[in-house]
RNA sequence: GCCUCCGUAGCUCAGUUGGAUAGAGCAGGGAACUUCUAAUUCCAAGGUCGCAGGUUCGAUUCCUGCCGGAGGCGCCA
């Protein structure tokens, strides 16, 4: 990697001229390219502590480098307060092409940061007694994706589903079913959406409503999160922890280290030990447990499983993140080995008006008609492109469209050229030769080593994506690869008139980098390739 | 009152451990198809990075305080 060469060489620099090296040198790409390819500030950050003037001391780093050139290294120069900047032969950037051709899409921008350490990420997790809504989509599409780029990046990951299968909302579930299926209203405090109409239609007469219900409803959530190319590795029951007596231990552990206590008939978690500003009541003095107490249990059982779980909550959710937190830490676990990401709401438009969420009970668009309106592809990527962090708002209409303004396009779009443009070429009779028989440094347009140049920022931005746990920074690169590419397109031919047979053969190559770079984005948003459109 | 997130171009949003002249898409203005998909490309225009301090050689980025918006604060789940 140029990027290893090039700091061995500043290291080096700093030595020959009295300054100790820090331990990371920072390259970064300089936003102004007038600025080279590659800009250090280690001037300017070891400067103070050297006792020299910034600017000097760069100078000096750049008379020795001068002496020294560092391969793929065209030209040094000392720039603004004392900036390092490198400017690089266009040699580099062919090799870059070598490299990721022969990495392929299962290597290319695969990094080991994880080092195979097993992590644990939960998401969507909604009860079983509902089909999944709108306001599921964006956790889930978020979840998958996180779980997509933290196995990229070396993690062993488990996705986890939690299955809230027990407790007053089942049976109020299970008697609305019955009700519906005597032709009556739902009870009191029931589920009142049209859903339970249809599946109480479908349920046979002999079946135990709850059981039956459940698993309709497990089925459901399958079914749609499959759709979108989501699949779970455990889903994991509430219920089977009652049986299995983890909770009775969870609760135990806690009143052995004296981390609870009885008030008033109820059990308290002493939460307020570890910053939350009130104590949390684990069992009702009725003897009913809080949701607090089975949910204890699950991350104690899950930490049992994995030293690093992550946790996909919506921001109706935020207020529990103490609590949790401080129950694991009143267990003895380590509170960062508990991550909890917060995905802030969706609004849901369609031309321009507010369809409402949350109306009178059970009135909701469910995630399986977006996925019918705007399809599986659509569905993940306008969830994907912006940061979980802001109220994100989406206007079905406007996404539906497969018109020139609808960004979700542009992308697959590029995928889709690429396939026709090799197959145009085949039909002409070039077909790709071996890499070694080609020689790449005919590719000198500025299209093309532009487009090389974005190719090659795919690893540290999946590396960045990774540790942010922001999925969006892929989807947003992936929109600018397809710009790069669709600037290539536009003005280089790959096969015609004045291409000569070198130049098709190197500008074939450029296209297999570039499938092999969207590949890695389609699968880490988990959409899929369209060879044509 | 406390907690979380947000405030950047007319609109929707990016902005990588603090870095040089803050970027894209859309909308609006102007161009480009005799050859591989015009779902494209190019040019111009568009900014008090909510406000005020602080730290720093350097702040959209970090800290504090305000202002504004959204959501959450149960012996409900």
């Amino acid at each position: 990697m140029v990027t290893e060469i090039l700091s061995s060489a500043l290291s080096d620099a700093l030595s020959a001229v009295g300054v100790d090296p820090p331990a990371e040198i920072q390259l970064e790409r300089p936003a102004n390219r007038e600025h080279g390819d590659w800009s250090s500030n280690v001037a300017l950050a070891t400067a103070k502590m050297a006792g020299k003037n910034p600017r000097e001391l760069g100078t000096a780093l750049v008379d020795y480098l001068d002496a020294n050139r560092p391969e793929y290294v065209s030209g040094i120069s000392v720039a603004g307060p004392g900036f390092v900047n490198f400017t690089l032969d266009d040699s580099w950037l062919h090799q870059v092409l070598v490299d990721v051709a022969e990495q392929g899409a299962d290597n290319f921008a695969r990094l080991d940061t994880g080092g195979g350490q097993a992590i644990n990420v939960e998401f969507v997790s909604a009860n079983p007694n509902k089909p999944l809504h709108a306001g599921h989509a964006r956790g889930a599409c978020y979840g998958d994706s996180v779980a997509r780029l933290l196995d990229r990046v070396g993690y062993q990951v488990t996705r986890e589903f939690y299955l809230n299968d027990r407790g007053v909302q089942m049976q109020l579930f299970a008697e609305s079913l019955a009700a519906r299926k005597r032709g009556e209203e739902p009870p009191e405090g029931g589920y009142q959406g049209a859903y339970i109409i249809d599946w109480a239609a479908e349920m046979p007469d002999d079946a135990d409503p709850l059981e039956w219900g459940y698993a309709r409803a497990l089925a459901s959530h399958r079914e749609t999160l499959s759709r979108v190319g989501i699949e779970f590795d455990v889903w994991f029951s509430e219920r089977s922890m009652v049986a299995s007596g983890v909770i009775d231990e969870a609760l135990a552990e806690l009143a052995e280290k004296n981390m609870s206590f009885v008030e008033d008939g109820a059990t308290w978690l002493r939460s307020t030990e570890y910053g939350d500003d009130k104590d949390r009541v684990l069992v009702k003095s009725d003897g009913e447990l809080t949701y607090l107490a089975p949910d204890v249990a699950y991350h104690r059982d899950k930490f049992s499983r994995a030293p690093k779980l992550i946790n996909i909550w919506g921001a109706d959710h935020h207020g529990y993140m103490v609590r949790m937190k401080a129950a694991m830490q009143a267990l003895g676990h380590d509170p960062d080995g508990l991550e909890i990401l917060i995905t802030q709401l969706v609004d849901l438009e369609r031309d321009g008006e507010a369809i409402r969420m949350a109306g009178r009970a059970g009135d909701f668009v469910s995630f399986d008609e977006i996925i019918d309106m705007v399809g599986p592809d659509v569905t993940r990527l306008m969830y994907l492109m912006q940061s979980v962090d802001t109220r994100q708002t989406i206007d079905l209409a406007a996404v539906s469209k497969k018109a020139a303004d609808n960004p979700v396009f542009y992308v697959q779009y590029a995928n889709a050229r690429i396939h026709s443009t090799i197959k145009n070429a085949e039909e002409k009779g070039h077909t790709r030769k071996p890499l070694a028989e080609v020689d790449l440094s005919v590719l000198t347009h500025d299209r093309e080593l532009d487009l090389l140049r974005a190719i090659s920022t795919l690893p540290e931005t999946v590396d960045h994506a990774a540790r942010e746990r922001s999925p969006h920074t892929i989807a947003a690169w992936s929109r600018e690869l397809a710009a790069a590419f669709h600037g290539f397109y536009h003005d280089c031919y790959v096969v015609g008139d004045g291409v000569s047979d070198e130049l098709t053969q190197g500008r074939l190559w450029l296209l297999e980098a570039t499938l092999t770079a969207l590949a890695v984005c389609f699968d880490l948003l988990g959409v899929s390739a369209p060879e044509s459109m």
